[in-house]
Parts: C-alpha cells; sequence; structure tokens
DNA sequence: TACACCACCCAAAGT
DNA sequence: TCTTATGGGTGGTGTA
C-alpha cells in the first residue's frame, strides 16, 4: 500500500550504508545484524534484469550474495494466505509473471537463509518479528510496517552514487524519532493517516481529505483515541466520528490550518475492517514465534554443491566458464562467512582462545586498510585470497563445453561478447568495450572486508602486520619529524590508519567463566569489545560530494604461516 | 497559496 | 489485449 506522501511528513530517512549498520551491530553485540526482509520488496525490482536465462531470479541471486558478504543475517518473509480481502489484487490473469515461489525458496535454503510464510501480510509478520526482538530491524517496500508497530524500518536497498553503481544503502526510519519529529506521527497516527487519505484500496477514506488534513487530525490526537475504542462500542465510534467532523467544519480547537466545510465523512468511517486489519493483523501465535526464537538456526552453511548445480540449471553457468562466474561471485561472500565463523572452530586453552582459528587456509595476506565513504567509513581491510580454495569446487571435474562446429570444423557458435572464454588457457571475459578482463580463480584476488570480521576470535596476522606498521610509522615520523609537526602527524594518522597504538592487546580475547562462543562464532558475554579506531572516522555524510580519498592504502604484507 | 489528485516514468547489474 | 501491475518521485492542473 504506502500512504501517498508519507515522506514529506516523516522526512526521507537516514540514508546509512548496510555495511556500516551491520558492522555497528557485530561490534556493539558480538553478534551479526538480523533483519526480517518482505520478498516482496524484489517483485518489480528484479525484472528490470535482462539477458542470459532467468534474470530476475539471477538478480536475486546477487542481492543474496550481498547479503552473505556484508554479514547480514536476514529471515525472508512471504505473504500468506490470510491476506485481508479488501488488500488490491486485480490481477485480471491468473497467471504470473513474477518470481517462481518454488525457485526463490530453493534459493534461499541453498544459500541457508532461513524463510518464513507469514500467516497474513508479510508487512505485520515483520514488524512482530522487529518487536519481539527476533530481527533488528525490517526490510521492506515502503514505511507501512510503522503502522503495524516495527520500531525499526528500512526499505529502498539502492546506490547511492549518482553514476549508481552497487547497491550500498538504505533508508532507515525510527518509529520514536518520528513520532517526536516534526511530523509527531505515531503508529495511530499514521494509522489514521492511512484510513482518512487512504489510497485506492482503503474502502470509505475521506474525499479530498490528503495527508496534511490527516496529519493535522493525527497531531490532535484523533489517531490515538481511535484506537482506544473498543471494537463493539458502536455510540463510542459515533462520538468520535462527530468530533472529529465537528472540528474539521468549525475548527474550534484550532487543529487544522483552516476549516474544511466541505469535507465529508462517510457513515462507513473509519471502516471497522480495515481499521481491524491494523489494530489486530493476522500474525504468528506467541507459540509460533517462540518456537523461531529457539529453532531459528542464523548461520547455515552454504550449500555449496547444490547451489553450483542450481547455477548451471537457472542461468545456464555451465561447464568451465560458468563455474567460474560461480566462484567469482561467491567466493568473496564466503570467504567474509568463513572469517566470521572461524571462532567456533578456535580452541580454548588455559583460558585464551587459540589463534589457530583457521584463518591461515583462507587468508595469504592483508594488503590494505581503509574507510571507504562507499560504505560510510568503516574501517574495512583488504584481504588476498584463492578463490578456488575459498569456494573448494574441482575446475577439472566440471564438464568440458563443445561447442558446434561446421562441417569445416569452425566453430558454429562463437562465444557471447561478455562470456567467460579461454585465452592460452587464462579464463577471460570479453566485455562490451573490446577490452579483457581477467579473472583467474586459481590465482590470488583482494576484497575489502569489514575489519570486526577479521578480526574474529585472535587473528594471528594482526600481530605481524600491526607490528610491521608500528616499525613503520616510528621510523616514518622520527624521519618527518624535522619538517613540519603538523605534516608529520598527518602522514603518521595516515600510515597507522587511524590503529590506536598498542591497541593490539584488546584483540586477544580471555575467555572467562561465563563466556562462550555463540553460533557465529563471536566471542559472547563480552560487555564492550575494545574500540577499533582512536579517532572519529572519515565523513560519514553520505551527501559528501565527491570521492573521498582512501585513507590508507598499505603495501602489501605476506603472514608468517609456518 | 496550499493542497489533492492525476498522468507519467522508473526500478538491476558482470549479460 | 501495451504479458502483469507496485511504490515512489515529479510536474501539471483544478480547487478552496
Ligand atoms: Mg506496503
Amino acid at each position: 500500500m504506502g500512504i501517498k506522501g508519507i515522506y514529506g511528513e516523516i522526512g526521507a530517512g537516514e540514508r546509512i550504508a548496510l555495511a556500516k549498520l551491520a558492522t555497528d551491530k557485530f561490534v556493539e553485540t558480538g553478534r551479526p545484524l538480523r533483519i526480517a526482509v518482505d520478498i516482496s520488496i524484489w517483485q518489480f525490482q528484479v525484472q528490470c534484469g535482462k539477458g542470459g536465462s532467468n534474470p530476475a531470479l539471477r538478480t536475486l541471486y546477487y542481492r543474496f550474495l550481498r547479503l552473505l558478504s556484508l554479514s547480514i543475517q536476514p529471515l525472508f518473509v512471504f505473504d500468506g494466505a490470510h491476506k485481508p480481502p479488501f488488500k488490491r489484487d486485480r490481477r485480471t490473469r491468473t497467471t504470473t509473471y513474477s518470481l517462481p515461489n518454488f525457485l526463490t525458496k530453493q534459493l534461499l535454503q541453498l544459500f541457508g537463509f532461513p524463510f518464513v510464510v507469514a500467516p497474513g501480510e508479510a508487512e505485520a509478520e515483520c514488524a512482530l518479528l522487529q518487536r519481539e526482538g527476533i530481527v533488528d530491524a525490517v526490510l521492506s517496500e515502503d514505511v507501512d510496517t510503522l503502522m503495524f508497530g516495527c520500531e525499526r524500518s528500512m526499505r529502498n536497498w539502492s546506490s547511492e552514487s549518482v553514476r549508481g553503481d552497487a547497491a550500498t544503502h538504505v533508508s532507515v526510519y525510527d518509529a520514536s524519532k518520528i513520532a517526536a519529529g516534526a511530523s509527531g506521527l505515531d503508529r495511530e497516527g499514521m494509522v489514521l493517516v492511512a484510513l482518512m487519505s487512504g489510497g485506492d484500496y482503503i474502502p470509505a477514506g475521506v474525499p479530498g481529505c490528503g495527508i496534511k488534513v490527516a496529519c493535522e487530525a493525527a497531531r490532535a490526537g484523533f489517531g490515538k483515541s481511535l484506537f482506544s475504542l473498543s471494537k463493539t462500542d458502536a455510540a463510542g465510534f459515533r462520538a468520535w466520528r462527530g468530533n472529529l467532523a465537528h472540528e474539521l467544519h468549525s475548527n474550534d480547537s484550532k487543529y487544522f490550518r483552516v476549516k474544511h466545510k466541505s469535507l465529508q465523512l462517510p457513515e462507513t468511517f473509519p471502516n471497522q475492517e480495515v481499521l481491524g486489519y491494523y489494530t489486530h493483523p493476522v500474525i504468528s501465535s506467541a507459540e509460533r514465534v517462540e518456537r523461531l526464537k529457539n529453532e531459528l538456526h542464523w548461520d547455515r552453511e552454504v550449500d555449496i554443491p547444490s547451489l553450483r548445480v542450481f547455477v548451471a540449471e537457472a542461468f545456464e553457468w555451465q561447464y568451465k566458464s560458468g563455474a567460474i562466474k560461480f566462484i567469482r561471485g561467491l567466493a568473496p561472500a564466503l570467504l567474509v562467512w568463513k572469517l566470521r565463523t572461524r571462532g567456533a572452530a578456535a580452541t580454548v586453552h588455559e583460558g585464551v582462545v587459540s589463534s589457530k582459528t583457521g584463518e591461515e587456509r583462507v587468508v595469504r595476506s592483508l594488503c590494505g586498510r581503509r574507510t571507504h565513504f562507499s560504505n560510510d567509513g568503516i574501517p574495512e581491510v583488504r584481504i588476498e585470497h584463492v578463490p578456488i580454495d575459498i569456494v573448494g569446487l574441482n575446475l577439472d571435474t566440471e564438464e568440458q563445453e563443445n561447442r558446434p562446429v561446421d562441417a569445416f570444423g569452425v566453430e558454429a557458435c562463437p562465444p557471447l561478447e561478455h562470456e567467460v572464454v579461454e585465452d592460452d588457457g587464462v579464463p577471460t571475459t570479453l566485455t562490451t568495450n573490446g577490452k579483457r578482463s581477467i579473472y583467474d580463480p586459481t590465482k590470488p584476488q583482494r576484497v575489502w572486508i569489514g575489519e570486526p570480521y577479521v578480526r574474529v576470535g585472535v587473528p594471528l596476522m594482526f600481530r605481524d602486520w600491526e607490528e610491521s606498521l608500528r616499525n613503520k610509522s616510528r621510523s616514518k615520523s622520527e624521519s618527518a619529524s624535522a619538517k613540519t609537526a603538523r605534516k608529520g602527524q598527518k602522514k603518521q594518522r595516515a600510515v597507522n590508519g587511524g590503529m590506536k597504538a598498542g591497541a593490539l592487546d584488546p584483540f586477544v580475547k580471555v575467555m572467562k567463566p561465563g563466556m562462550g562462543l555463540d553460533r557465529a562464532g563471536a566471542v559472547s558475554g563480552v560487555a564492550q569489545p575494545p574500540p577499533l579506531l582512536s579517532e572519529p572516522l572519515s565523513p560519514t555524510s553520505s551527501k559528501a560530494k565527491g570521492r573521498v580519498p582512501e585513507k590508507t592504502r598499505q603495501p602489501i604484507q605476506q603472514i608468517n604461516h609456518n
């Protein structure tokens, strides 16, 4: 549904990078950000995908990969059977050209993402999941969840740059902030606005009443008083409606900017059925909620072999070339997951978590640190890894592609421009501008990863790395001290990357009684993880014009693997 | 001048 | 038969 013009009242929301929301939550609580995702947010966006087979599903696939890379734990919510009958669903045809439900659920399963089918509407269920603390926030297509009591709602997961590249940011709405803001809209107020000014599918709205007048009525408290009425209190409803009509027509209490003589409240206003839909939506029972709290498994592994088969069939990513596409997308996402969850594999010896947590199996080296504007300046580290080792596929077992040849032995179906081909044994992607980008999954590749995920457990690699940084900055500042002091300070900060000298120790987490490793592999029972930075990060303002230079670019530093 | 309402356009991203 | 059909943004128009 979505109330027309609502963002003119409650504001455009706070534009925040998902990566920042995720790492902030992780640093604060030791577990990943959990969100309920109304699956219908994709229903139209993904249809823009073109080319290849199942482009809509493929777009969904890339969003799932992104969620994995962000270390966000999503819980997907589908619409259920008991959607309110008045809700618009005026399809003239029975066939639907949207995402095939079965394939979507299958894909979710292969990614290890949990999903539920709501009893009624997904939005209402999402709000419940958030209020119950099962998730931290809801991602849906509008802010309607606020009318179901959701406290933190997100929408519009999209790019922030003008060029419109990768989708990084969401618009975040806090119910408490909205209520305290200029609009003063709370849940009850928003429902009143929906009922009065409501769209095509809310029957018996008030004709000629738009969002402005409805908001004035909400600020006057008509939403609150409406919610306090008992369903059976017919006299109460009549009195409520009479009061509202009187104020609209006379403006005696000066609730409104001007009188609204011509507005007529329909006899059936407010529609009981619609009101009940907001006050008592069809949602999961307390028992079902409790079961979810106890049984939900947030960190299921990606089913790599099955997913390989899935993409081969659904996207026609067959053969070695298809496998390379598969690896290229999956490796960075899996790497983050492996780093974050590797704490679970750590051994505890004499109260200290062992440093043998497996990072040496997936990380070749650390080769940089940055705070980049596209992620709202969260600290990231650059990790060199070998994609094929992360994903663990054997390229040689992939079926050999046999392109048809004509009678002269000439390839009848040469590869399309964008296809991955073998070029002297090197997998090469042909792009439309004639360039060739080389991606070899057996060769080391680099990827930026949120620093907190790399620091799970006791990453031994940081010791060598930071030690070398300290040495470097010492010698640099010594040599620079003869020059401008201010410049020298700047230099040191740049080299140090904002890392506090001696900040190493806090990352060696000492196990104490009552602590444990949760399913995410993070040490639980830690009151407050140490700050990762000694100073504020680079601009978080998404409106910052132009590129913010990367704070640091460290030279490649090999880990001592032994 | 503020507001409601309407018609129209757009959405993803290594294909 | 614009295959179907959403929310949101924008710019134009009518009205009190
Ligand atoms: Mg909605």
